[in-house]
RNA sequence: GGUCGGGUGGCCGAGCGGUUAGGCAGAGGUCUGCAAAACCUUGUACAGCGGUUCAAAUCCGCUUCCGACCUCCA
């Protein structure tokens, strides 16, 4: 924790040093998925931001708790209905079963992206109690109202009172008030349009609902997040993410929800993903422009002229800042997938140098200032692009070192040890890559190499059509033949 | 309509007062039996119009276009 790190708090709307409540400790929630249907890229997009965070936090040496909740209940439709329960009535399943399909669903795209598990992942079902407590709290201190069983926020009163409404999403209390006047009539049980449900009251249909002081029935679907977050982190914590999209209602209903209840702003520092955009516009399943992961992995999409792996798909993301909108398209994603070819290229050649001198090479300084200022970078609201920009200039001088435009007496050993422990920790510890080309071991090897020895005795006889026609023939199943200085070596394509 | 955030080279995408961003594509070269791949080198930009400044892609104003949120949304 040497360095000096800077974040962008959407509270404020500006970057502020970063400094956790508790020396050493971060605490950190994020708005996790509703598992009503398949994950989202635009959700993954987010996760892999945060997981990006998390790594990096923990890579500054923080020991951080990391919490991400699963939605299971709680988000009402226009109709009334229960999220969960309409999902449950399409596919004619328990609400639970559809939880856990997706949640395992989910889980899978997550290690699939390679991100690291939150430290706990609550379940909004699983704090029904906590929540029911958050309810009655906030009545106690005069911000909530009963209506027929159902117990919904006074905004109104809330925002006179500690002028703390609207602050996160820019909104203006004088508008929200006069509203009051002209929209009063159509409410139907609220006092006021932004007054918002913490309990509602379930219909006798209605499938996932719990007892309460109020009535049968089930939390409104801001609590959860205000509920569980004071549970696993405090009443005050660091760190609160989420989709940009969140911010209104959702994030201030929650800051109003813990501000009721306990009187204080629940975290200190708000960051926000940006979209997901799709050949420029946002996702939208209504419109057609919408791509699912799996879609996007195997190229089975009119957006898509192929399928790129997840590395890729990975790697394009962290090439964008995760305050900036992302776009996907398909020129995007080639692009991206042979930058990030060039760069695991790039540190399996590091892996393989070393040098002919032990210390004090002419270019370790050189080496170590880029090192440096990829790390600044990071320590500057988690540039990515930049960081990522740094590494690429390493990427020339290690091809040159091995390729013999620039001499291996140039850069010491040492620096290279600590080039490699730098590749390796912001590569992979860092942005959370991997090499999906790795281990091509067992008999696929063996059989590969028998063929270019083959294919090297036809060369040393001048025997082109035999030689050809391996190279050509492996070629159409993608295989890549590699004619090298050294021999040839193989790859897929 | 209201509230925010944007328009950067062929494409993606950083930078936000004076430095080469970076990736891909393009061009030139190296290697090679030929090729591919790989590698090295490299051109091209800041929506428009005003203004502030010694200096603006970067600050201010206007114009124009785009996006997000305002309803479920990562």
């Amino acid at each position: 924790m040497s360095r000096e790190l800077v974040v962008y708090n959407s509270l404020t709307r500006q970057k502020e040093v970063f400094s956790p409540l508790q020396d050493g400790y971060v605490g950190m929630y994020v708005c996790g998925p509703t598992v009503y249907s398949d994950v989202h890229l635009g959700n993954c997009r987010t996760f892999m931001s945060f997981d990006m965070i998390y790594r990096y936090l923990m890579h500054l040496g923080y020991k951080v708790r990391y919490v991400r909740n699963i939605t299971d209940v709680g988000h009402i439709l226009d109709d009334g209905e229960d999220r969960m329960s309409k999902g449950a009535r399409l596919d004619n399943l328990e609400p639970m079963e559809v939880a856990q399909k997706y949640t395992l669903g989910f889980h899978d795209m997550m290690r699939i992206f390679n991100t690291l598990s939150p430290s706990i992942e609550p379940r909004a079902t699983g704090h029904i109690l906590e929540q029911i407590e958050m309810v009655q709290d906030i009545i106690d201190h005069g911000y909530g109202y009963m209506k027929n069983g159902s117990v919904y926020f006074d905004t109104i009163k809330f925002a006179e009172k500690t002028g703390e409404y609207g602050k996160l999403s820019g909104r203006i209390i004088e508008e929200l008030i006069s509203e009051s006047r002209d929209n009063l009539k159509n409410q139907d049980e609220k006092n006021h349009p932004s007054d918002f449900a913490i309990w509602m009251k379930a219909s006798d249909e209605h499938i996932m609902k719990w007892n309460s002081p109020w009535s049968i029935g089930f939390p409104g679907w801001h609590l959860e997040c205000s509920a569980m977050s004071t549970k696993y982190l405090g009443k005050q914590f660091d760190i609160h993410g989420g989709g940009n999209d969140l911010k209104f209602p959702h994030h201030e209903n929650e800051i109003a929800q813990n501000v009721g209840a306990c009187g204080c702003q629940p975290a200190k520092y708000w960051l926000h993903t940006n979209m997901l955009l799709m050949n420029g516009k946002k996702m939208s399943k209504s419109d057609g422009n919408t791509i699912s992961p799996v879609e996007l992995f195997t190229g089975d999409s009119i957006h898509v002229t192929k399928g790129y792996s997840p590395m890729v798909v990975k790697f394009f993301m962290l090439q964008s800042h995760y305050r900036s909108p992302n776009d996907l398209t398909d020129e995007a994603l080639q692009a991206a997938e042979k930058g990030f070819k060039r760069l695991m290229d790039g540190n399996k050649t590091l892996s393989n140098l070393s040098s002919t001198v032990a210390t004090d090479g002419p270019m370790d300084a050189k080496i170590n200032a880029i090192m440096t200022s990829a790390y600044a970078d990071m320590d500057d609201d988690f540039n990515t692009p930049r960081a990522l920009a740094k590494v690429f200039e390493l990427v020339p001088i290690i091809n040159s070192l091995k390729e013999g435009q620039i001499a291996l007496s140039e850069v010491s050993n040492q620096a290279l040890d600590e080039l490699k422990s730098f590749f390796q920790t912001i590569i992979f510890d860092i942005f959370g890559l991997m090499d999906e080309t790795e281990s091509n071991a067992g008999p696929l090897d063996g059989l590969m190499n028998l063929i270019i020895d083959l294919r090297q005795q036809a060369r040393v006889n001048k025997d082109w059509p035999t030689s050809d026609k391996i190279r050509d023939s492996l070629n159409a199943i993608n295989i890549q033949i590699n004619d090298g200085k050294e021999g040839s070596s193989w790859g897929f394509k």
